[in-house]
RNA sequence: GCAGGGGUAGCAAAGCUUGGUCAAAUGCGCAGGAUUGAGGUUCCUGUCUCUUAGGAGUUCGAGGGUUCAAAUCCCUUCCCCUGCACCA
């Protein structure tokens, strides 16, 4: 039995192929293939998810290699943007569940428990972390045993970068494409900075967004009062404003206008645009009873409700009590409100009025579904919520406006609601107003609020031009699997003004304005164009300074004289150009791999910064995909504590076997389960087929005598076969339709071979088999297969050419036959097992004569379909298999008797007892006349 | 709601583009047998239902259609997952 110590396999192979750069390709006269898949972030190890997408990759890439490419798959580091800020941040505020993780994390890769410590303490400073972690990942890499090319790495933050990025947002700025403009953000006001999900207090769990609100101005005197709503389509329907007596109001002069609000609200106006200076400060109950008249010239009274939260928009709200639960209930309430009798007449005179029509409801949805959910007061917050919920959605996507909604009358409420506030806001009888989804607090306690920025910068997507050339792209771009082509369009289209810089993170500054550094998706567009310069940049140290606009300019798009740029930059013309050279041969990207989750930014953002920047020849020529690695059933979080690191299965497992696992259980465009028992029964096979192929590899070492059988016919076709399957899937990236071709069905064919073949036999087909079934396997289990490559005295299985098919051993008769004989002996069996109580002694097996064959080619060529066939045995026999035999007469000529002859013994074996063949036209039995082509009659005798 | 993807036997997962060889690969699980002191491992066999001679019946979310023939093509319908932006 072969016994090998994975650890030192690995461990030695690793280092083989690294100190001999057995990987880092340079430019040459050879085809090339150009190969990227997104660099990783570097704030914690790679887990699993990150090894479908590699490893996958690597299959891609080493099959390539293999098939006498020069393959450049090369490999950075992604820091732009606040994670790693954050990390930072925590750590240096002794966050106790930060130190942990990272303790952890460091401790995969240290041993010593004060070491560790200081490590972590160390990063404190976000270069700190990006500088440790990019090394590790590195390691990482090699442990799986990708074949990337370490030679041009880099990180996103480093200055060669930058100036790089900077050079791409300076040409979106010549084209237009860069734009400034308002935009609502997620802000605290304290810290005077833009706050992100991982600033805010649980916002992972219970995300925070701004939601706009339609505040609308009803007059009050000489002032207007700003009543909120996120369904400005009902306005017509208003019969009262609500506000709450306890609450604290101001008026204030807001953008030269007089209007009241609630306190809070003013504030928050401020940070929206709006010039805001307060007058006067009043109590929500001087408000009540008041009449105030809507933009709609409706006047209504102002009264009071304790669910009015002046902590949420302008702290009034107008009602609507025909369609809102709360409006409806809080009316009622004030009714029996003994405090408030003397509005009572007011409160009664209010008609309610339906403006929106929806099917199961009557005139007044809002009043139904209070008295069929039996809400009796304000106080059932549960309740009305419910009820308010359910009625939007109902009214939101099915209900449709009344006759009386003016000009917005027959429309969906979906487009109304749009239309409706557009229309306030352009008629000057509403603004916007911010607000959070939910209240909610940085991480340091303070509040979280909607602010907007009025000089945002926006990526215009949707600029005509570039919106056309991408498409063009999408056009010729080959997506795998295709399943995604359609995703990728939808994605196309739906594009638009896309924010791509922020206030705060690690990256690149805008190059015309630094107090904005440009977002961490919008900086990863274009970079495989970097590897392929990053090389010869750093190794012949031209300084970030030189390399100006021009250097980009002439390298990717060929724009000046190579003496002018070298005169600008400072940069050789030797140089210069041997640098162009080197992106002219790589460009285009070849392929790109990554996850499907990327479609909507990442991937899209891709493609289209190619269109921006380059010719149409440089365009990416393909992508693929894969799904996502999900846990035990579960999605992997930090949280459920059920994430799987690399670190962690390597560890415990063959990586040649976690290689096998991750592209053996799902096809690129499913999600993975990973589970590890699963794993662990792979294990077996994993053994089995190592034990397997080391034989085979010892056997093609001995003499054999040349002579070929049924037997060897049949394995060689078989292993040809697999070839030939395997290659084709390969080439269209069907990667588990590959293992399953070269692991695990030839692993099967061998085993059956090797239960019916003589040494001899096997001798005679490991010769010709042990090589190639060895490059076969690389590129999944590379570190086994260069082990066994090795033991054959050769080098770098990884660096051959990939097997060519031998055609000529393809031999379907062979193949045909066996399968016969498996049928046949699956006949037996199925008969024997009705004979429950019965021993059996023995079995006659009897083939059909010549003669019914015969005639039973005749009876398929003569005749068109099954119907026309008569009634006797042979016939309705036919009938079953007609079609079959139609489109494959031969199988009927197929010579049973002498296969099962010479497989006689095999047969017993199997069966266990005693087997007689016969011929029908020699036999004495009466059975023999249910013998049929291809299917022998049976007959079986027992002991007694 | 819009967009994309998906629903296959106890479970997971192929097959669907190009209809027949599909009661449907493969793996797990389960059952019986061999091996073993026992367990595990390994090997063989079976695993939709009925059937004491190789037969029949019912399945691929549900309903309808096209066809000699449908898991595969068309229509309708129900259910599930993902994304919906400034976040890596």
């Amino acid at each position: 039995m072969f016994e090998l110590d994975f650890i030192e396999v690995q461990e030695k192979w690793r280092s083989k192929w690294f100190t001999a750069n057995a990987f880092e390709p340079s430019v040459s006269s050879e085809k090339k293939f150009f190969f990227t898949v997104p660099y990783p972030y570097v704030t914690g190890n790679l887990h699993v998810g990150h090894g479908r997408t590699y490893v996958n990759a690597d299959v891609i890439v080493r099959f390539k290699r293999m098939s006498g490419f020069n393959v450049l798959w090369p490999m950075g580091f992604h820091i732009t943007g606040t994670p790693v800020l954050a990390v930072s941040d925590k750590i240096a505020k002794n966050d106790p569940e930060t130190i942990a993780l990272y303790l952890e994390y460091v401790n995969a890769y240290e041993q010593d428990d004060a070491k560790t410590k200081e490590i972590v303490n160390s990063f404190k400073d976000p270069w700190a972390v990006v500088n440790y972690f990019s090394k590790k990942l590195v390691q990482d890499f090699q442990k799986i045993g990708v074949s990337i090319d370490y030679s041009r790495q880099f990180t996103t933050g480093d200055p060669e970068y930058n100036a790089f990025v900077q050079w791409q947002f300076l040409k979106y700025k010549e084209k237009g494409f860069l734009k400034q403009g308002d935009y609502p953000i997620l802000y605290s006001a304290s810290e005077k900075n833009a706050v992100g999900e991982d600033d805010i207090k649980d916002a992972d769990t219970d995300a925070v967004e701004v939601q706009e609100f339609i505040s609308i101005k009803s007059k009050l005197g000489d002032s207007f009062i700003l009543s909120s709503t996120l369904r400005p389509e009902t306005v017509f329907g208003i019969t009262n404003a609500f506000v709450n007596p306890e609450g604290d109001y101001v008026q204030a002069l807001v953008d030269g206008e007089k209007v009241f609000c609630s306190k809070a609200a003013a504030e928050k106006l401020s940070f929206q645009k709006h010039e805001v200076k307060v007058l006067k400060e009043l109590k929500g109950s001087e408000f009540v009873g008041k009449i105030i008249e809507t933009p709609l010239g409706k006047k209504v009274p102002l009264l009071p409700a304790s669910f009015v939260n002046v902590e949420n928009a302008s702290g009034f709200v107008h009602s609507v009590p025909a369609h809102a639960p709360y409006d409806y209930v809080a009316l009622q309430d004030l009714k029996k409100d003994k405090k408030h009798a003397d509005l009572f007449s007011i409160v009664e005179g209010i008609e309610l009025i339906s403006v929106i029509s929806v099917e199961g409801f009557g005139d007044f949805p809002a009043k139904e579904i209070v008295e069929k959910m039996k809400i009796a007061n304000l106080k059932e917050k549960a309740k009305i919520d419910k009820a308010t919920q359910d009625l939007y959605k109902l009214e939101f996507y099915q209900g449709r406006m009344k006759e009386n909604c003016s000009q917005f009358a027959g429309l969906s409420v979906e487009q109304a609601k749009k239309k409706t506030g557009e229309w306030l806001k352009q008629e000057k009888k509403a603004i916007s107003f911010y607000e959070t989804s939910r209240p909610a607090f940085t991480r340091h306690g303070d509040k979280v609020i909607a602010a907007v920025l009025s000089d945002q910068w926006f990526l215009d997507y949707n600029s005509p031009d570039w919106k056309k050339k991408s498409f063009e792209l999408l056009d010729e771009l080959k997506i795998i699997p295709e399943q995604y082509k359609k995703q990728f369009h939808d994605v196309f289209e739906w594009l638009d003004k896309r924010p791509c810089a922020r206030r705060r993170g690690l990256g690149t500054q805008l190059p015309f304005n630094n107090e904005w550094i440009i977002e961490s998706l919008s900086d990863s567009t274009f970079y495989p164009a970097f590897y392929t310069i990053i090389k010869q940049i750093k190794a012949n140290k031209i300084q970030p300074s030189q390399l100006k606009p021009e250097f980009f300019d002439f390298v990717f798009q060929g724009k000046h004289s190579i003496q002018e740029a070298s005169k600008t930059t400072g940069v050789p013309i030797e140089l210069l150009q041997s640098i162009k050279k080197e992106f002219d041969y790589w460009y285009p990207c070849d392929q790109r791999h990554t996850g499907t989750a990327h479609i909507t930014n990442h991937l899209s953002f891709y493609c289209f910064a190619h269109t921006a920047l380059l010719q149409k020849e440089k365009w990416p020529k393909s992508i693929s995909l894969n799904e996502l690695v999900i846990s035990e059933g579960q999605k992997m979080s930090k949280s459920k504590g059920n994430v799987v690191t690399l670190h962690k299965l390597f560890a415990q497992y063959p990586v040649d076997l976690a290689r096998l696992y991750l592209v053996n259980t799902a096809d690129l465009g499913s999600k993975l389960d990973f589970r590890l028992k699963d794993l662990q029964a792979l294990q077996k096979s994993f053994n089995k087929l190592i034990a397997v192929l080391s034989e085979i590899v010892i056997f093609s070492t001995h003499d054999s005598a040349e002579k070929e059988t049924p037997m060897t016919k049949w394995m060689l076709s078989k292993f040809e076969s697999a070839v030939k399957e395997s290659t084709t899937a390969l080439k269209e990236n069907r990667i588990r339709d590959y293992s399953q071709k070269t692991f695990f069905d030839l692993l099967n064919s061998w085993e059956y071979f090797s239960s019916r073949a003589t040494p001899e036999e096997e001798i005679l087909v490991s010769k010709k088999i042990a090589e190639k079934w060895v490059k076969l396997l690389s590129p999944i289990m590379p570190f086994y297969c260069e082990e066994l490559w090795s033991s054959l005295g050769k080098d770098f299985v990884s660096l051959q050419q990939w097997p060519v098919v031998s055609e000529e051993l393809i031999d379907e008769n062979a193949e045909l036959e066996e399968d016969y004989l498996q049928n046949v002996l699956q006949d037996v069996r199925r008969i024997s097992s009705l004979m429950k109580n019965k021993k059996i002694a023995s079995a006659k097996i009897i083939v059909a004569s010549k003669e019914k064959k015969t005639q039973a080619i005749n009876l398929i060529q003569k005749h068109a379909s099954p119907e026309e066939l008569s009634t006797d045995a042979l016939s309705e026999y036919l009938k079953k298999n007609f079609y079959s035999y139609r489109t494959k007469p031969e199988l009927l000529e197929l010579s049973e008797y002498d296969k099962l002859v010479s497989a006689k013994d095999f047969i017993s074996e199997s069966l266990g007892y005693p087997v007689v063949i016969e011929k029908e036209e020699s036999s004495n039995e009466e059975k023999k006349e249910k013998a049929m082509p291809l299917k022998p009659s049976v007959l079986l005798s027992f002991t007694s």
